[in-house]
DNA sequence: AACGATCCCTGTTGGC
DNA sequence: TGCCAACAGGGATCGT
């Protein structure tokens, strides 16, 4: 699914072949830009534009346009970017299609239709940033800040790091890898973590997810994520926890356990992760 | 306000 | 072997 790595890697894929080139024709299917005024206005408002850039905030790709309008696509829970010559036969699934002045596409392929495609002006885009969190890679929260984030709350803290008002970025997969190699159990209370809890899973965000970054994200053999050029990402062989329940933990061979938390299923290792602290000792 | 539950959507999986 | 309910999950929304 794709995450924070995933859409980073997605981006890094993106600059070299869109900044600087301008959309020459938009096509869309389906529900893809549902958040937006609609499909025609995504058309008229990318179509003639130049990108200036490729950003990205939490899951989402931002790409500022001539226009002073920013090109927003979100993943959602199945999609991808394949990008390809025109001519190029389009994959299932495509719902959205960018022509690029020389010749090259940037298509959305999205079988589960949660992706979207828009193109917000400079109020609606602060408004949908303003709606989440720093990043969690390029502005992650101190661990006192990101304790203060988390003070106070009784929710379990899986919930809490997919919450993407707390911070932007982390999905199912990756906050199971972070818990566990933070030592923590995804049903702690979140505002029960100490400060040597909250540096570890500081720790945990930065390390998991420049791992996820360096693999190029993480395919799973069904509805696999792939990167742009179609190429899988080699993080799911390095996966921890996550849909690993009943096999050995990586680290001290304990059968792997699951846990619905927050409609999720969470997996973890009930010895690296104890459900409640131990006592503190010395040594 | 916080938090859990529900829904959206469709390809895959597992049980019978 | 075939059918179909259950399942997967990011995020919006609703109810408590």
């Amino acid at each position: 699914m794709p995450e924070l790595p995933e859409v980073e890697t997605t981006r890094r894929h993106l600059v070299p072949l869109v900044v600087g080139r301008t959309v020459v024709g938009v096509e869309i299917a389906g529900r893809t830009a549902r958040r937006n005024s609609g499909p025609a206005d995504v058309v008229s408002r990318l179509t003639g534009r130049t990108v200036r850039s490729v950003g990205r905030r939490g899951k989402f790709l931002l790409a500022p346009l001539d226009s002073g309008d920013t090109w927003v696509v979100h993943l959602g829970m199945s999609g991808r970017i394949r990008t390809a010559g025109t001519g190029e036969p389009r994959e299932l699934h495509t719902r959205f299609v960018a022509v690029l002045d020389d010749g090259a596409e940037v298509r959305l392929v999205d079988p589960r239709t949660f992706g979207f495609v828009a193109v917000l002006d400079p109020d609606e885009l602060a408004r949908a940033l303003r709606a989440i969190g720093p990043d969690a890679l390029d502005e992650l929260p101190s661990a006192a800040a990101l304790g203060g984030r988390l003070a106070g709350r009784r929710a379990p803290v899986k919930a809490l790091l997919l919450d993407q008002r707390i911070v932007s970025g982390l999905g199912n997969i990756y906050a199971d890898e972070v818990l566990h190699r933070a030592g923590i159990h995804p049903l702690r209370s979140a505002g029960s973590l100490r400060p040597g809890e909250l540096e570890a899973l500081r720790e945990a965000i930065t390390s998991v997810l420049a791992e996820g970054i360096a693999a190029g994200g993480t395919s799973l053999d069904d509805l696999a994520y792939l990167l742009p050029d179609g190429r899988a990402g080699a993080f799911g062989a390095r996966l921890a926890v996550y849909g690993r329940d009943g096999q050995p933990c990586r680290s001290c061979g304990t059968a792997v356990e699951r846990v619905v938390v927050s409609g999720r299923s969470s997996h973890y290792c009930p010895r690296c992760q104890p459900p409640r602290r131990e006592r503190a000792k010395a040594s």
